[in-house]
DNA sequence: TTCAAGCACTATACCGGTTTAGGGTCCATA
DNA sequence: TATGGACCCTAAACCGGTATAGTGCTTGAA
């Protein structure tokens, strides 16, 4: 004998239910419940209070079959399987998706996958059974393949960090011209003269938009600024830092474009013999817990990215619904200074 | 003018437009579509190609609405905003869920809540609205609110983890005997009489069962264990590192229940002037990318998370399907020796 | 030659909501 | 005393599929 209790089917209450009890059609429940008139405040008030005494909530796929809207966005993010590491952004970016969409009703469906193509298969499949409105797009490519697609069927989509990436896509981006001129200005500020910059994948607007924001500031600032591709994993970012560090003019200052890489690129100078910050000094443009677990800590540009979730699923909302929220910009980001950072070393 | 294309409303092909180009009735398209009997090969063959040509797909809603199935399973896990950390972990067992979900044409509602309060209520709204078919349910706590929650609901559950926390929900669940077994013997190998072992939240059943295991594992193998509660989080490990390592009999090894706890306590170690492996072990009840950051790497325990995910989803899938799979547990892990760990100092 | 069986298909109801057209009832105004 | 309008409600269609009952035709055996 299981001790688990069986399944039942557990037939939920329906509008049926609840107009048999008024004594009134479905259709006069119907605009009780929506605010529709057509019914009296008693009838509605009788309705209402039924509804809310059997536990009534509108069957989703019911709602969905009428209006045409599915209730629900999409989020894809792909690595491979194993590269699947510390995201710590991406659970903070959702939980802000989520608090802007239960406000309108909506869930989101956000998953792993591969590769683009994964990804891709999965776009088209949740837009063709219409499971989704709208979708969010992250670490958009140069030339990025997902971008033609959602145009060609007209799926809804904003892209989160990268307005370049499309003509016509809506986007919602950090500031990475403030973030450059933030950290190019901290550091000519202790004295840095040639600054070192770590970088994710080359194809990445992201890195793209971060390298020339970094060129620019630091023409403006008055310092040079070596850039070296990486791809976000710890691995690359210690490679990174041994070619920057082996350089024959070393840089005094290396900037990581993720937080994990600055916490390898931190562990590799130490392995080097190298003191931080005494002869180099630490950014993360990017800032999270793993910033404050190493010694020194470090100086890092914090981004609020719940609020960025937020603001990318408004501009997803609206951009379902018909309209067009164009091109955004979240507010400056604020430098964190921690132990990494100093004056460079007397000598250089 | 805006360069931005208008959002068309896109009217999706129907098996209506199927029907009619095929020149027979909905029905019969339904049939052919279904492999279901009632159709010539003829017509099913004409039925294929449209219905492939024009690229339809069913509608999910229409399809919820006659089965009865949201086609759908949520996940949630909560953590209050501030505290959203470093969790690889979820971002694994979210791919391993996928995997085993889109073999069943379902999709994974993931998100993050504040505490469980809040995702007492999403679980309830999904439920209600027929948005989901089951759920899974981690960190699990003893008497946890969610349980009777759910099991009033009759919402098919699967909980990832804790076997022990409910009666009547199925679970699945690492072998935490086998993993102190493991670490255990590991530490008795090496000569270590004493180990610490720093936990998470002491009512979590994960905890719970991680303690008893290792006092077991403990006893078997001849060595003693100190058990300190902290909450998986970077300041609580370095936290209760010093607690433990100013005792009077200090242990020689301690073991974290997840890597960022892990990480921190080296951290902490060594900043009291302990080297490590050498005046101190340490071993994480988790791998990840994080003890492979640090200096010397961590050893640690190694789970298959995506396998874990996978089998719960399969689990659930079974569950919502009438079945029950009862409780599971996933193998053995295994343990990663890496630098962190070797004979305790001489002079104990 | 007749009848049953089988096949291929149509017509229609149905899932749970929303929406539109329309039908009484009551009251105010001409 | 008709007439019009507002009000409150009902009947029925509809969204996109699936399922069931039924229809017309062919075929084969009695």
């Amino acid at each position: 004998m299981a001790m688990v209790a069986s399944q039942r089917p557990a037939r939920r209450p329906t509008i049926g239910d609840i107009a048999r009890r008024a004594g009134v059609t479905k259709a006069a429940v119907s605009f009780a419940l929506n605010d529709q008139p057509g019914v009296s405040r008693a009838t509605r008030e009788r309705v209402l209070a039924i509804a809310r005494e059997i536990g009534w909530q509108p069957h989703s796929a019911a709602r969905a079959l009428i209006d045409g809207r599915a209730g629900a966005f999409g989020l894809v993010i792909d690595r491979p399987a194993g590269l699947l590491g510390v995201e710590p952004f991406f659970m903070q970016l959702v939980a802000g998706i989520q608090g802007e969409l239960a406000g309108d009703r909506s869930a989101l469906l956000f998953t792993v996958a591969e590769d683009y193509h994964a990804e891709i298969e999965l776009h088209r499949m949740w837009w063709a059974q219409r499971r989704v409105d709208g979708v969010l797009l992250v670490d958009l490519h140069v030339d990025d393949p997902r971008v033609p697609v959602l145009e060609e069927l007209g799926l809804p989509a904003v892209v989160v960090g990268a307005p370049q990436g499309s003509a016509t896509l809506a986007s919602v981006a950090t500031d990475e011209a403030a973030g450059a001129r933030i950290l190019a200005a901290h550091f000519a500020g202790l004295g840095h003269r040639r600054i070192g910059h770590v970088t994710g994948m080359a194809d990445l607007w992201h890195t793209r938009l971060r390298v020339e924001a970094l060129a620019e500031a630091a023409a403006q600032a008055g310092i040079e600024v070596v850039s070296v591709a990486a791809d976000y994993s710890a691995e690359a970012g210690a490679q990174a830092t041994r070619t920057l560090l082996h350089r024959g003019e070393r840089p005094t200052a290396v900037i990581y474009d993720n937080d994990l890489m600055a916490v390898s690129g931190l562990g590799e100078a130490q392995r080097l013999g190298l003191s931080v910050p005494g002869q180099v000094s630490i950014a993360a443009w990017d800032d999270s817990v793993l910033c404050r677990l190493v010694n020194p800590m470090l100086t890092a540009l914090s981004h609020d990215v719940a609020a960025y979730g937020a603001h990318a699923a408004r501009a997803l909302l609206e951009r379902a619904a018909g309209g067009d929220p164009g091109h955004r910009y979240e507010p400056e980001p604020t430098l964190v200074v921690r132990g990494s950072s100093s004056r460079p070393p007397a000598a250089d």
